[in-house]
Parts: C-alpha cells; structure tokens; sequence
DNA sequence: TAAGATAGTAATCGATTACTTACTTTAAAA
DNA sequence: TTTTAAAGTAAGTAATCGATTACTATCTTA
C-alpha cells in the first residue's frame, strides 16, 4: 500500500514495523499475527525484522507503548481547557471512540495483551496505560464533585471503572456488528445514559 | 484433582473435557491452551482427545455451548418472578457477576473468540449468546419504561449496550488487579450508577 | 464366557513458528 | 571513488502443535 522504501534507518524500520502490527490487528486477532504476516506486510523477509527487534515480544512492546502514547496524549488533548467535569468527560470518551475507530485493531490487542498469564513487558505497558487512564478519569469525577456537578454519593473508584467499562461495551458491540462506523452513532447514547448515572440532580 | 477415572463413556469424556478447558482458561490464555495441556489436566493422552471430537475447533465450540446453556439459564433463575424491572436487572447483573467469579475463564473466552476474524463456529455461538442476553436486558427496559420505572428518555439499545459493557468493565479490572473477588465487593456500587442511568427521576 | 464395540496409548507425521546464520546489497562517510 | 557499517535476503534450525495411526485395554452384551 506504501512505497515499498528498502534499507530504512533502523529507527524508521521499527515505527513502520509498529504500525503494520497495528494495521493487521485491525483485521485479524492479535495473537495470530505473526512475524511473516508483519514482514510481508512490510515488504520485507521475515529476518529482517530480527535485525530491529531481538524478538517478537519486543515488537509487542514496542507496539504497546505506540498506543499508551497516543491515547493518553489523544484524551489530554481533547479534554484540554475544557473547565466542566461532564463536558471534558464526554469529550475523552469521545475522543477515545474516535482513537478506536481510527485504529480498531488497538481495542483487541489491549484484550489480549490483559488475559495474558505472564508477566511481559507489553501486559505491563498495557496495565499501566490503564492506570494512567483511569487516574485522569478519577481527577475530572473528583473535580466535579468539589464543583458540585457530578454526585457526592458517587464511589469515585466504581466511576471510573464504569467509563472504560463503557467504552469496552462499546467496542465489543463493535465486534459483534462488524460495523466500526456504528460506534460513533451509538457513542452519544451510551454516554448519555452515563452522565445520568452520575451528575447530581 | 478429581479422580483420574479411565474409559469414560464418550458423552461423559466430552463433558470432562469441556470442564477441563474451562478450568485451563481460568489460568492460561484461552488462545495458548493445547490440546496436550487439556489432556494432562484430565490425564489422558493427548491423541485420545480425538477421539471424542472431531477437531480442536469443535472442542471450543462444545465450551461455548456449555457457557451459553450455563450463563442464560442462571440469569433466567435469578430474575424468575421478580416483577419489577430494576430488581430484576439487578439480580441479573449480580448472577452473571457469581457466574464469572465461579467461571473466570468464560470471560477471556468470550473475549478471545469475539476477537477472531473468521467465522468459526465457536464464535457464532458466543455471538448468538450476546444476542439472546442483550434480548434479555431489552426486554427488562422496556417493561421498565412501561410501568414508569425506567426513563422514557432511555435509548433501549444503549441502556443493553451499556449493562453487558458494565459487566465487561469489572471484568477488565478483576483481570488488571488478579483479585476475583474484589469484582463482587466493587459491583454494586457499579450497578447502582448504572441504575441511577436509567431510571426515572 | 466369548466376541464385538468402545475408549485409551504411544509414537509419529506434516505444518507452522520464532529465531539464526552466511551471504549480499545499499548508502553514506572517508 | 573507495571503504565500511548498516540493512536486507534466503535458507536454514529446533521446537511445538494439531491430527493420525497401529495397537492395546476395557466394557458390554449375546
């Protein structure tokens, strides 16, 4: 689909090896892809990716850390100067939906990478990219309790578990469809139905 | 653990085996559970799996038969004669949370075989599960709507979308912390957000 | 009890996978 | 232009996996 570029900077050979990962879990499940698939994608042998990455476990985690980057830096943007709790709520799930929609293979491997028993690097990438996630969550529902926006009944900890849950519900509807595009239609519904469950009335 | 009994009538073999892979998932990565991991944890050889099924594929298939039957048939019981439609949700939520502590495997399963690209059989029967529980719930919201307990401002699709995502959520954070049974510490403060979602004012 | 049917064993097969290695090509510095 | 290190190729390897096969043990029933 690209210019098949041979002999790229190491540096430039690894960002392109990301985002084939990233394309092909978009289409097939993660754990399936395999290091011939992400060559050929590429339009390289399947060694050569072992001259960028000491082994495929690397590549995951080199992958995991792509999609903690842009996420976490994706929902900062969105919500950036927005003042109201709910409104800057709305526009980071809103802008996560967007994220997935934008990549849909992100969504499958956080999935996968979490139901792993041992401990990668890339799980751990991911847990963290779920902290980091849920703790920005937490700041706007507390903020907007202080403000008297959102609930003071509300368990701020089950909140936020809710948010991502939600979007989660979201996505796997999404599989269940196969239609990407009908997860920004049903988006303003379900968070609709959210902000019900915590703004005080 | 149980006893090793040999030469099981075929019928039985076929339900131990199902157990067994049940119980694996509960442990391991559904993707990564061989056919020889499943044969040691019944001790059996290997090659007499297949005896009883005819591919690895149908093994899966048979698992998520046994999850369907299981989990509709225990949210049918929990909210059997409960009349009112925001109990009934709840008993619902509650019982399928039980079940996924008494089954945590099921949910990576389900996750794993969403998250498959072809069309296998196993996963039609994991979406035909989604479809007749979300069927459930849509049934709960607009009796709720009817009798005034639930908002009429409510998307039904969404408010279905929403209660199988909640669950997904809690799921998805049991598997971040390891700990199963903060999952039913933390769910009634969940639903009861989700409830304040959806009912009326 | 004899005989056929059923269930299990143990070895093995072909295919696939992540990873390695010996060699070649490319691009940029000297 | 020559040199050299980086990047890529192509053909491997060992390990693993699902599935098969020839044979054996056990159960059922006539």
């Amino acid at each position: 689909m690209n210019i098949p570029a041979k002999h790229l900077p190491a540096e430039e050979r690894r960002a392109v090896t990301v985002e084939a990962v990233i394309s092909l879990a978009g289409t097939q499940n993660p754990s399936e892809i395999t290091t011939a698939a992400i060559a050929k994608h590429m339009n390289l042998t399947q060694g050569a990716l072992f001259r960028h990455f000491p082994t495929k476990e690397a590549i995951w985690e080199a992958v995991m850390i792509w999609v903690a980057e842009r996420l976490i830096e994706k929902i900062d943007q969105a919500s950036l100067g927005i003042t109201s709790p709910l409104l800057a709520l709305e526009a980071m799930f809103m802008s996560h939906v967007e994220f997935v929609i934008e990549h849909p293979g992100v969504p499958r491997m956080m999935f996968g990478e979490l139901q792993r028993a041992e401990s990668t690097a890339a799980k751990r990438m991911a847990q963290t990219l779920m902290q980091r996630y849920a703790e920005r969550i937490r700041q706007r529902i507390e903020q907007g309790q202080a403000s008297g926006d959102i609930s003071p009944d509300i368990d701020v900890q089950s909140a936020a578990t809710l948010f991502i849950g939600t979007i989660q519900g979201l996505v796997m509807q999404t599989m269940l469809s196969g239609n990407i595009q009908r997860m920004r239609q049903n988006a303003p519904g379900i968070f609709a139905i959210y902000r019900r469950g915590i703004r005080s009335q």
